[in-house]
DNA sequence: CCTACCGATCGGTAGG
DNA sequence: CCTACCGATCGGTAGG
């Protein structure tokens, strides 16, 4: 999602900064150092220092510390939500298989930090706001389940145990974030590439050979 | 009557708990709160009340709270260390890796808490510790991508990036902590061998068929 | 292993 | 967005 273009036309100079700006711009910082040091491990005086303010300062914008938290958080399982229902139902599973770890994969080079606190420092969200985070995870899950469970079925893939199947897919996707690094020496694309031919041949499907059905 | 109970008397040294089982025990808490909560989101007194002891006790025991944690994740970077040195380097690419991947997950269900300080806790260490383990983990990734080129080179494995088959290799087994349930559906080795299976596919090994040659 | 206590720091509020 | 400040809690020490 993009910010809300900075227009190179008027207001700048007045020195206003637009509503939320200030607001989007803690979260920012907040999602980088509870993405590096983590939730606890980062005061809201680390926080205000990184964006040269006081401390109290931050409460101007926020309510609490655990509301950037569960922003930052939520954002990201959306993110990922996003890309489970944008999702073609028209496509063959091996096609949509290969359109959610393209979507998974782009979320996490994207949102690295986010992504990092979305899987790292949910458990320390309270009560019902981790309840919703987990719901929306294990509503992704199922989207997964769901292409796993068709392609089984139709003999795209050869899996014996679809649940289980499922959580090694999604392990294999998830734990990316610890070790994907933008200026590494592959591209997000060969990443991708690499990454659906692996998990396509973890799921039995086909090589992609010259089998004389088409589609 | 059991606790309070510190007899006046002289303590029978016969009662006495072996020198370090007190040490043992704090430190099996410390691994179990700081796998469900966190390591800072864990404090010294939270540690001492799950044994029955004042905040202050512990340090009769331990020099500081760093100490727990260095010591748990030690402890588990040792353990799947010892699952790489364990290699039988007789056996052919595909049974070293199924003999790794059975030790890791074998590692991660029987030290679960401790594989998730492991994994979630090793970043709150401080500067040589954290290298110490940095350093356990790539002799650990050494080991795995050793098996992933070899195999690539008889021809038993079909990758066409190691670095990033082996990347892929631990990505799906790490993960596993996350999900994995010693009372769930499947027993360990239900989910030794389907994870085997799915890795093998992934790496493109041949899949178990009558082929001539037999072993 | 306890009581008593330390300085530092935490998240957050009051009031401009 | 600042200064000033709050009560709570932190890791850890002293001394028995």
């Amino acid at each position: 999602m993009k910010e809300a273009a900075t227009a190179p036309t008027a207001a700048p100079s007045s020195g206003r900064p637009a509503a939320g700006s200030r607001r989007a711009a803690i979260l920012a910082a907040a999602g980088a150092a509870f993405g590096e040091r983590g939730y606890h491990a980062t005061s809201m005086r680390d926080l205000a220092a990184s964006l040269d303010l006081q401390g109290a300062s931050l409460y101007a914008h926020i309510s609490a510390k655990e509301e950037l938290l569960l922003e930052i958080v939520d954002a990201a399982a959306d993110a990922f939500l996003a890309v489970a229902d944008g999702l073609d139902p028209a496509l063959a599973p091996r096609e949509r298989l290969r359109a959610m770890v393209g979507g998974h994969l782009a979320v996490i080079a994207e949102k690295l930090q986010s992504a990092t606190v979305f899987f790292d420092e949910w458990k320390h969200l309270s009560g019902p706001a981790r309840a919703r985070v987990v719901e929306k995870r294990d509503r992704y899950q199922a989207a997964l389940r769901a292409i796993v469970e068709e392609g089984a079925a139709t003999g795209a893939f050869l899996v014996a145990d679809a649940h289980l199947a499922t959580l090694l897919v999604l392990s294999t996707l998830n734990w990316t974030y610890r070790w994907y690094d933008p200026a590494g020496r592959l591209s997000l694309g060969e990443l991708t590439d690499g990454i659906c031919a692996y998990i396509e041949g973890a799921l039995g499907a086909e090589r992609p050979q010259a089998e004389g059905a088409g589609r």
